[in-house]
DNA sequence: AAGTGGTCTAGACCACTAA
DNA sequence: TAGTGGTCTAGACCACTTT
């Protein structure tokens, strides 16, 4: 009767999803403790343990700390609308009691591989990059990094701290609109350094969504945005 | 000198990341097994297979298996091209020499909760599900769940199992062109189901696109496909 | 103060796979 | 068949947080 796989802690494991994906356990709730599980199950606490973090690495239930002990992770993930207006801005779908708070900083930089390729500029060529922080609640809901050449950012909006505006219209206000955009959405498990600049509990997805704006053909700016799978829902509305 | 955080896992973790970032260790090298690595660092092998677990939830190094022992990943994904055309079509950007195999599947089910909300229908009302499976080289790149309203499928094209379109196109053959389309991207981890019939690697987040189509404001289909992270970036083209 | 999870050890036995 | 990882045990001690 049952059990596909002989390993015990994957009893523990399909018993524990089974509660939550059947409702026994809700989103919040604490789950049973190492020892109970351990006893429950007539497995040692190692077993139950391996069973635990897995749970945890398929983002399901939270690491614990202290009395509190582990719960099960609440999922409220807020729209990212990706518009095609001209601008080809973006927007944050957030109650109205909820407002974002944004953090600009900007500086110049050696080009990295990556990004120089897309600007078809060269590898360590200076260049301008606005680094845009999306806080909701205090927490960080977007990491989002743009990347100028020095010519059309000079002396422009683009190197303004207090103008929090989206880097498309932003272009679009120094007279260098964008007439076409890219977009490419990857999706990895964050580095070390992710996690810790996005304060990512364990288990959590990352989508790596880089915007390429062109005028004429010629790359204007490159956005890659860091959007945590736990926060966002990318949102293309494809009309006409 | 050095070692932020006390943890002696850590440590090894840290070790191993950092052989791979630097290039020490490449793609598909095996990585120093357990044993070794024990030694090396002197503590006990279940840390060292703490920080193993961890690398191979990270998507970094793969599970073990007999002799061979863990690799480093190879990530090599291809583009999945969401295209804005009268169909709102999706293609596969593969190398000449690898071809896709698409398998497709009929049945009519009643509609989950999920689904027929976005089909503004009433759930457990039955609909015609068309499931399509992309393979290439044997690997399953996507795994594609559409939905239609039963009037609409009656006697279609959307039922022939032969027919191997995109649904977008199938509709516009049978006199149902969409005239919009709404995306939804969602970053998560795999449930134990998805990671099975996607064939995924421990450590494998994937995309969930849901994608909506509208003749008149009125959904015609609802099409969520599950792209595993290691095998396709997701393009979008938003030219003006 | 009590109870939770986090870390770590030193073993043991098994399943798998390349040589 | 030798060596790899996978599973499991039975302890131990620590850090943390609620009561």
């Amino acid at each position: 009767m049952s059990s596909r796989s002989s390993a015990r802690w994957e009893e523990v494991h399909a018993d524990i999803r089974r509660r939550i994906t059947e409702g026994q356990l809700r989103p919040g709730d604490q789950v049973p403790g190492e020892f109970a599980l351990a006893e429950e199950h007539g497995v040692s606490r190692n077993t139950v343990r391996t069973a635990l973090t897995r749970l945890t690495q398929e983002g399901l239930i939270t690491e614990g700390r202290g009395r509190l002990g582990r719960t099960v992770r609440a999922y409220n993930a807020v729209e990212w609308r990706l518009h095609r207006d001209q601008h080809a801005a973006s927007s944050l779908e957030l109650d109205d009691d909820r407002r974002p708070e944004l953090r600009v900083s900007v500086s110049i930089e050696p080009l990295p591989a990556g990004i120089a390729s897309r600007l078809q500029l060269t590898e360590g060529m200076m260049a301008a990059r606005r680094v845009q922080v999306t806080l909701v609640d205090g927490l960080p809901y977007q990491l989002s990094t743009s990347w100028f050449p020095e010519d059309i950012a000079r002396d422009t909006a683009l190197l303004d701290t207090e103008d929090t505006r989206d880097p498309g219209e932003i272009l679009t206000s120094i007279g260098a609109a964008q007439d076409r955009v890219e977009d490419r959405i990857a999706v990895r498990m964050p580095s070390p350094t992710d996690a810790r600049e996005l304060d990512l509990p364990a288990g959590t997805p990352i989508a790596e969504h880089t915007r390429t704006g062109f005028r004429a053909e010629k790359p204007l700016r490159v956005t890659v945005t860091l959007a945590p799978g736990d926060r966002t829902v990318l949102a293309y509305d494809m009309s006409g």
